[in-house]
DNA sequence: GGAATAAAGGTAATCGTTTACGTAACCGGA
DNA sequence: TCCGGTTACGTAAACGATTACCTTTATTCC
């Protein structure tokens, strides 16, 4: 950080006050046009830097928001990210960036440096189903908001689709597409909504369509596509028969695409194939990749307006509930 | 922001001075042991919360560097992203990720913000190809490094692989695996680095072994996946025939793949391709594609040692070339 | 002409730390 | 006893902005 020159270096120069320099710095009333032009001028030849962290501290505001983010690794949160990057800029915030870390392990020492650094607000992205984080997010005081997540035992303000319905809606899908035996790739069963909620959706629609459900037809992931390709190995090794698979998300549905290939059978041929959220990946897989499609920029731009309500009236914001879509590509095909 | 106790409060309740809080806070000597615990319980009975905006303007440093990326929609970045958060967070950095945008047109605004909020440092990854930037970055007066790019006009220090020279050795290994009609889809040519030298490269390795060189095998595309894909279709619809393809990245490589399959068409079978960066996109590939490999991680974690150097010592760090490695997976066949 | 009002701009306190400098108490050695 | 050195603090001035509260001057209206 460089001796910059200030705004009483600025004042002395233009033969005016500190409190007047500030003034037109803010664009407040209370000068002429012409020791506005006498302030300018000093600016420009002192090539004066404006200081936030002064300001940072005089207010009490930083306009710094952080989001906390598991791993970067999937483009899954790419989108969010942009939506809320975009969001924050026109909105004057600047968004710092913290990957947790898949185990969450790392949270705890994150928000206390957040409340060090005073940051406004925090938005929490699918978060690891670490029970401490919510926790933490709920005691720390500064306002919070949980994108693609929700908190069971605090109140924090959340945005995210359905996931029972929209798994339902990917499994019925499939079934309409005349497939009975359905397998499940599904997410680990510690995360609420991703786990539990995707998995329960499939289930309530084999139950609606009198498809009996089967324990075996069902491997479990942790969300990777390491992961999803070897849960599709162990289902393709099981000797249990199926036509069809749902995946907790594009890369495990990726994974099952590329388990197909080391076995040398081909996707849809031999099996069809479901992902969820509808990333970058789905779009890149060979064949496309049908898949749940979730409004994840939105999401990422209404979830910072929800903090910035919070942040700026105070008042928490409601939860919201965004509708999915299923983006047919090349990955299903009727049997 | 709220208003928590401060380290005034913190003195009273302890009965010493803040010069002495200060002291206990931060290890320094000059108290007694009895005298820490009193102000160790005051901390904790007032539940007080240390202010880094306030220390930050008195020390003139933040401990923030900013990560200046066009996009994070590719998995190349987040590679680096996290050797560089890893680096940074061990020696007590915080970094904030800034989406520049492709064409780099918000990076004005971003760099005076950055200049603003008194970051001491800022790493360039891989920057879009925009005349000012690199200006902007040596003007601003902040300790800047580049990973994977370099500035032409002026001596910013940068840690990338020697482009040519991978690029060469990617064309060499199809030669060698019997390749004579060898297309590059290429990156936009005004990236002086993956662009141009990439192109380079490849054109080196074609007059070393005595292959003429024919512009129409030449396809140009901005490093997505987007206009990989039609770069390929163009190819493939031009009637030229060619045997393996060098790409200028792994999601231009997928995009060769997936033109592939739009035509009906078989990687490795019709044609071979050869990616560049072995990102997570190579890996799921299918078929998993071969790849030259950047030290991603690695390259992230110098940088920000490089930046750190300049920050702490105020010498700037020698440029580093580091290794690839060409990376064997599926997608290229002996013909 | 005088009172009221508005506009222009200055003074100084404040935000929450760090730290140079001062001082009082204590100890040991000659 | 006196001197020098150490330890354990306290005092107060920064850091660079914002802003409440003045003061001065000009303008307006009866």
């Amino acid at each position: 950080m460089l001796n910059n020159p200030t705004i009483k270096d600025v004042a002395e120069k233009a033969n005016v006050s500190v409190a007047t320099v500030s003034r037109v710095l803010n664009g407040l009333t209370g000068f002429s046009a012409e020791t506005e032009v006498r302030v300018r001028n000093a600016i420009a030849e002192l090539g004066y830097q404006f200081n936030a962290v002064a300001r940072n501290l005089k207010l009490k505001k930083t306009n710094i928001i952080a989001v906390l983010i598991p791993q970067v690794e999937t483009t899954f949160y790419v989108k969010i990210l942009n939506g809320i990057e975009d969001a924050a800029q026109n909105c004057g915030y600047s968004v710092m960036v913290c990957h947790v870390g898949i185990s969450g392990n790392r949270t705890q020492e994150y928000i206390k440096m957040l409340a060090e650094r005073q940051v406004d607000g925090i938005i929490g992205c699918s978060l690891p189903p670490d029970e401490k984080i919510d926790t933490l997010m709920a005691e720390c005081e500064i306002p919070c908001v949980l994108v693609s997540t929700l908190s069971s035992r605090y109140s924090i303000p959340y945005i995210r689709v359905d996931d029972f319905k929209a798994s339902y809606a990917a499994t019925t899908y499939l079934i309409s597409k005349g497939h009975k035996n359905i397998a499940m790739l599904a997410g680990s069963q510690d995360d609420v909504v991703a786990g539990v909620l995707r998995l329960k959706g499939y289930r309530k629609a084999l139950e609606d369509n009198r498809i009996p459900y089967s324990p075996k037809l069902v491997q479990y992931t942790r969300f990777s596509y390491e992961t999803g390709l070897q849960a599709a190995k162990d289902l393709l090794n099981s000797g249990e028969s199926f036509t069809g698979v749902v995946a907790c998300c594009d890369e495990v549905a990726v994974g099952a695409i590329s388990a197909a290939y080391e076995a040398g059978l081909k996707v849809p041929d031999a099996f069809s194939v479901i992902g969820y959220d509808n990333t970058r990946t789905a779009e890149m897989a060979v064949p496309p990749l049908t898949t749940v499609s979730q409004p994840l920029y939105p999401m990422g731009e209404q979830a910072f307006h929800m903090l910035q309500n919070e942040m700026e009236q105070g008042k928490k914001a409601e939860n919201q509930i965004l509708p999915y879509e299923i983006v047919e590509r090349d990955s299903v095909k009727k049997v």
